[in-house]
DNA sequence: CGCTGCGTTGAATCCTATCAACGCTCGTGG
DNA sequence: CCACGAGCGTTGATAGGATTCAACGCAGCG
């Protein structure tokens, strides 16, 4: 089951970069050319080290999470990297990451050297694809900032359905997540480093929110009940 | 008083690109000539409109944040603008912003549309200035996951703590803050509003602060009296 | 003079964390 | 085959941190 769940995850980065604008069949060529290195880790394995300098690439199928662990022993997820997101920084590839990037799940990543080197230095081919890049990065920080509000601004009950609503929209725009339902491989612990709230509360506002019929999380699978309530709640807006 | 402080700050984002990286004297010539446009704006202005296109430019002097107000009336501080900081997204600026971005105090604003244009269109006389604005932001990203963990993983007192430490090294690389002292025109609401938590409970933990002799905040005047100690509360790493 | 913005303080309440224990499933080894 | 442990989810009781509401002081200013 497995692995047909990764056979369709394999062109998910491609999907990415369709939804977000139209590409030539060159540029389309050009982007599986520049793709082609790809390279397969376990859970839990560290794909980027804090501190460390790290090589800009793309995670193709699985789900990650960009942390920092602190003193006490707590960890805060910072963001989830879902199928054809970045891993590293773009606009300075060679300067050290600050934060730790963990795979969640089995997956593959690809490296992006050649892409970004590419996009650097612009010519006919690849002027789309740069423009695809930057929008890239711009999601991944309009992602934090709504991370910033969520953390700060919001109920713990708001911040579950916040959530939720991003990872279904992020997961569709690459085709992994249907109308009303996704497959979201998280334990409750990761979802609670993420929010800023203990894994036990984080149980109990899962049952509130099932309860009042919002959605619900059966073996790994989020079927949602009532999308636009949770809207109203989380005050989600679209891009 | 306010004009002389004015004056002190004129040239902040000479410094702020300079500390960055070594500008020869054509790039810096050429980054004067491209920020030749300058307009003044009073506190509470509205810089950058939610959901509006805006153009590119640079925070000259003055402080302000960039800010998203909820159903609640809460209203959330994604990050504080200082002198020689970028407003909008340098990424895709023809993309609306999905946050407002607010003056604070007095301050002045230079276009950076001419600049920004100059670094996508790279040439012999401006490659160091184009790496300089990749590197602010990286260095905007930075303090948005920075800002992340703070919200999400460390406690009321750790977060007031590391807030400081944010400022005064931010100040001191544009010129405006002492060893051990800086000015912040910042209310306690400002800060309850960034930190994600109540004004009055703001209060306490500040006074809570400067009973355990880290540091002071009296008519605006921020005084460091044991940074050793706040760095190690905070967890405190340089870039 | 009174108003407004900002800081301060007290008391009660609520939300969330912590500690602890238990059930369940699954993979593994005896 | 069963026993065992690990990982994950669930539940209860208690403690603590943060919010809320309210009131007051104080400086600056029209």
């Amino acid at each position: 089951m497995r692995s047909t769940r990764q056979a369709d995850h394999s062109n998910a980065v491609f999907r990415y970069f369709a939804a977000k604008g139209n590409l030539t069949d060159t540029e389309r060529d050009e982007l599986n050319r520049l793709l082609h290195f790809v390279r397969q880790h376990t859970p839990n394995t560290e794909l980027c080290t804090q501190g460390e300098v790290q090589q800009p690439r793309i995670l193709l199928t699985g789900w990650a999470c960009q942390q920092q662990v602190l003193r006490t022993g707590r960890r805060q997820i910072i963001r989830f990297l879902l199928p054809g997101d970045f891993i590293g920084s773009l606009e300075c590839p060679l300067q050290p990451a600050m934060s730790a990037v963990v795979a969640l799940t089995l997956g593959t990543l690809a490296d992006a050297r050649s892409l970004l080197q590419a996009v650097h230095e612009p010519n006919e081919t690849n002027r789309g694809l740069a423009t695809l890049v930057r929008s890239a990065v711009r999601a991944e920080e309009a992602g934090l900032r709504d991370h910033i509000v969520r953390l700060g601004g919001r109920t713990a009950y708001e911040r579950v359905v916040h959530l939720i609503l991003e990872l279904h929209s992020r997961l569709q725009e690459v085709g992994l997540a249907e109308a009303n339902s996704f497959v979201m491989p998280l334990t409750q612990e990761s979802i609670a480093d993420a929010l800023g709230i203990s894994f036990v509360h984080t149980n109990r506002t899962l049952q509130q929110v099932k309860r009042d019929g919002l959605f619900g999380i059966r073996a790994g699978l989020v079927t949602i009940q009532n999308l636009g309530e949770m809207r109203r709640i989380a005050e989600w807006q679209d891009d």
